[in-house]
DNA sequence: TGTACATCAGTGAACGCGCGTTCACTGATGTAC
DNA sequence: TGTACATCAGTGAACGCGCGTTCACTGATGTAC
């Protein structure tokens, strides 16, 4: 076996990685990353790529595989239980975790959110499927805490969308605050994520829009 | 007065910004847009566009400026009294209108989303003064809503971000689907937007999630 | 274990290309007398 | 109204630059006998 050389080689790789995630993490976008600018942080002549990666196209793919893998891997460290148990401080549970994704990764999120639109369409598919997943989570999530207490169904697939548009909208937004502001801003997310999943059940409940609404707490079967 | 040369260099101008949102229409983003391309499109040569913008990043604020204004001016054409007639026709209005937006201007609404989070920061604030601009305008429309019925406030500032934030994250995924399906999803997209405001409401009465919701009618005064 | 050969990550030089921008110009339009 | 001069939108050629990629190479690592 060829351990020394393909360790190597791994390890190159991800060193490329990082180096071009560096980049990222300082501001710049994607569309504006170079093969040599890349080189260069990583300490390689620029055709060493090339034996990495055999075109930019796919370091670029490398690149949102991995934001992709990261978001997932962030956010799935929720409890079900809690959710079920507390929903309240399950969303506000969520809301930190992004928070915290959010600090550590912002050039990752920068790099979804603008490829998600961007000009390569594998590139879209990949961010559309990845953010799809994420969003059935929290439907799953709404469906139990549902289920837990006897509910009738809401339209869960709409609440789940509504929910994932409000916390990558909250992103955006927090990219421009300084740390003190996104702190300050976390009960507003809150807020905002709690009305969509209350205004789901009210919609279920047969609301409709100018109606008062009274609450009435249930208990856990 | 120079009046025939005067008019055929803003005739110019306009032409080349004409050639440029095509380009973006057809699925290019602004950062790959490039002076030569733009100026082939128009028929003119390279070095003319320095006639009209001093510089490329001159004729990508033109450009965005020119977006905002146009998101702005369609988006106003709501008439707060039928939002507080029927609050529910009005959200309805809201989403066609937005989708018309969408299918004339498609490619601004890319521009606009794209540079929002974009490497230069004069787009970006521009971008996002004129969101706000928009989210305040639906806040006005629930601050409405709640004094004809003489309602409780809710916290209008979380309820309209969030509403705003639904709006563009359907955007985004309509952007993606075929014009049919782009119609199937209306409904959806119209129950995220009552979601938030019943949700507001319902916050605002005291509810926590996991609660059931009553929901009553109330008569104009 | 030692030797001869194969593999292959990394390199330096070079390719053609399009980029944004500058410059001296042309010729139609505008202005002054 | 006619003439001489000024303005300025548009042009063709050229600038330096960095881009992604190719190629023949080097030398350490791996493999076979």
């Amino acid at each position: 076996m060829s351990s020394v050389r393909a360790q190597r080689k791994a390890e190159t790789r991800q060193r490329i990685l990082d180096a071009a995630l560096a980049l990222l993490a300082s501001g710049r976008g994607m569309d504006s990353l170079g093969l040599r600018e890349v080189a260069r942080e990583v300490g390689l002549a620029p055709p060493s790529l090339y034996n990495h990666f055999p075109t930019m196209d796919d370091l670029g793919l490398a690149l949102i595989d991995l934001a992709c893998y990261r978001l997932r891997s962030v956010m799935r460290q929720g409890r079900k239980q809690m959710v079920v148990r507390d929903p309240s401080a399950g969303v506000q549970d969520l809301v930190h975790r992004f928070l915290a994704y959010l600090a550590e990764y912002e050039g990752e999120f920068r790099l979804l959110v603008q490829q998600r639109l961007g000009n390569t369409e594998r590139f879209r598919r990949r961010i559309q499927r990845e953010l799809q997943l994420f969003r059935e989570e929290l439907e799953e999530d709404a469906r139990a805490v549902a289920e837990s207490r006897g509910m009738t169904d809401m339209h869960y697939r709409a609440a789940s969308e509504a929910a994932v548009a409000v916390i990558f909208g909250f992103g955006i937004i927090a990219l421009e605050m300084s740390p003190a502001v996104r702190q300050a801003a976390i009960p507003r997310a809150v807020m905002e994520l709690k009305m969509v999943f209350l205004g789901g059940r009210a919609l279920a409940a047969g609301a409709e829009l100018g109606d008062e609404l009274v609450p009435k707490t249930i208990k856990l079967k």
